[in-house]
DNA sequence: ATAACAGTTTACTTGTCGGTAGGCAATTGA
DNA sequence: TCAATTGCCTACCGACAAGTAAACTGTTAT
């Protein structure tokens, strides 16, 4: 369903010299996305990725050309897995608000497990080169895209009603983000409370046009709290 | 309003020499934030700031200690300007769904104007040292918190219909924060358009009660679609 | 047995960048 | 006019970390 079949999470197939190598490969990438999770990536070096791993740093450089490549491999997958989601709820047959629910879940499930490649992926970016970043960024538009398209048809079938479907899919997509954000396995709050509320959020926010009022008329002027513009001017 | 008078955003008061420090100060800050934002915090070096402004290194060194210093004056900028706003906003005399407009209207401004300083405050938090992280995490700890007085008020009083204030004042200010990560001044949508639809939002969420369903019980499962657990755990 | 190879390490090079010492020049005050 | 002071620059240092060369070790093939 990707264009490519996704460096799988699992073992891949083939023969177990190259499961092995897979495997470290993995390994590398979970270790390293742990500590630029905790450090951030500059910060991390990659013998302190190689003492986690309780090897050395020429170790790393046979199963990634550079430091770089690492962390495109953890980007890629840290937006890969939310687009495989969604292009596989995409395609049921199901009516639209079964699957945006489904969708929610899906993410939600996987930033739960993943929260690390996800924030590593929202966060660094700036780090990888403008071709790789460019790419990575193609997929998170793919993916807020299919989720328009599925708010688009939503709409049009009288199951929701949404007055801007691309502006609706950005918000829902950073309300999901934004939960790989804060979300801590020691928090407070459970997984489960989590997708509940978010659904919640998901639901009225699809049905957003029942209550459009007609404030919007009213905020023609600027700001009063911050007079100055100054700031961000300069000759 | 602020523990501190905040490093004002505009001139500070005093004698001319300290203003004209202050506004250099403030030039360096800037120039600093915008190749922070563009590059990244490890990868802009002081050299890179200092030719942008063209002076010399040394020249920001004696107006700031070191380079996390200058990260820390950013992002205390960058959380303390949206604090601010909501706190002047809770004060006011009228009913909390006002006060509620006024705060996402005057925070999205703040955001429009200063999006850089956010961004890089969301993004480089981990380059500060714990102290100073925790200082600025206090921060804005103390806006979600604001954030969900004034949803819990609104709720008494039956402005708003809300399940659970708290996590739905980190959806909003998630909402609200998503904005400053796409938001581009070249971008299509207007500063109006953006505002206008995020109010939307805003008012969907806080209504969220009255469409709340019985989807809850129905998510125990876990998502199929990643059977492998192996992946984040180790021996 | 031994040659060849894969996988890993030890030990090194090299460039970069944060930070600083000390000098120079312009301004201020007497 | 001449200190004294302030403000900035030139020129440098030292540390650190990415990346590499080459050696070492175990395993497989002949």
């Amino acid at each position: 369903m990707t264009s490519q079949p996704l460096p799988s999470v699992t073992a891949s197939s083939g023969n177990l010299k190259s499961e092995v190598s897979d495997f470290k490969r993995r390994r590398i990438r979970e270790e390293a996305c742990s500590l630029f999770f905790e450090r951030g990536y500059e910060s991390t070096t990659l013998d302190a990725v190689a003492q986690a791993l309780e090897v050395t740093k020429p170790f790393i450089y046979s199963y990634y050309s550079n430091k770089s490549d690492l962390l495109y491999d953890i980007c890629r997958l840290g937006i890969a897995l939310s687009l495989d989601a969604i292009q596989r709820v995409a395609v049921l047959d199901r009516p639209p608000s079964d699957r945006l629910r489904t969708v929610v879940e899906s993410v939600l499930a996987i930033i739960f497990e993943y929260r690390k490649f996800i924030v590593v992926y929202e966060r660094e970016e700036k780090n990888l080169d403008v071709t790789k970043a460019r790419e990575i960024r193609d997929l998170r538009k793919l993916f807020d895209h299919q989720l328009a398209d599925l708010l688009t048809e939503g709409d049009r079938l009288g199951d929701f009603q949404i007055v801007d479907p691309v502006l609706t899919a950005t918000t829902i997509g950073g309300m999901i983000t934004w939960v790989a954000q804060w979300y801590s396995p020691e928090g407070k709050r459970s997984r489960l409370d989590i997708t509940n509320h978010t659904l919640m959020m998901v639901e009225a926010v699809v049905r957003a046009r029942e209550y459009k009022q007609d404030h919007e008329a009213t905020i023609t002027h600027v700001n009063p709290l911050h007079p100055i513009r100054s700031q961000t001017q300069r000759k």
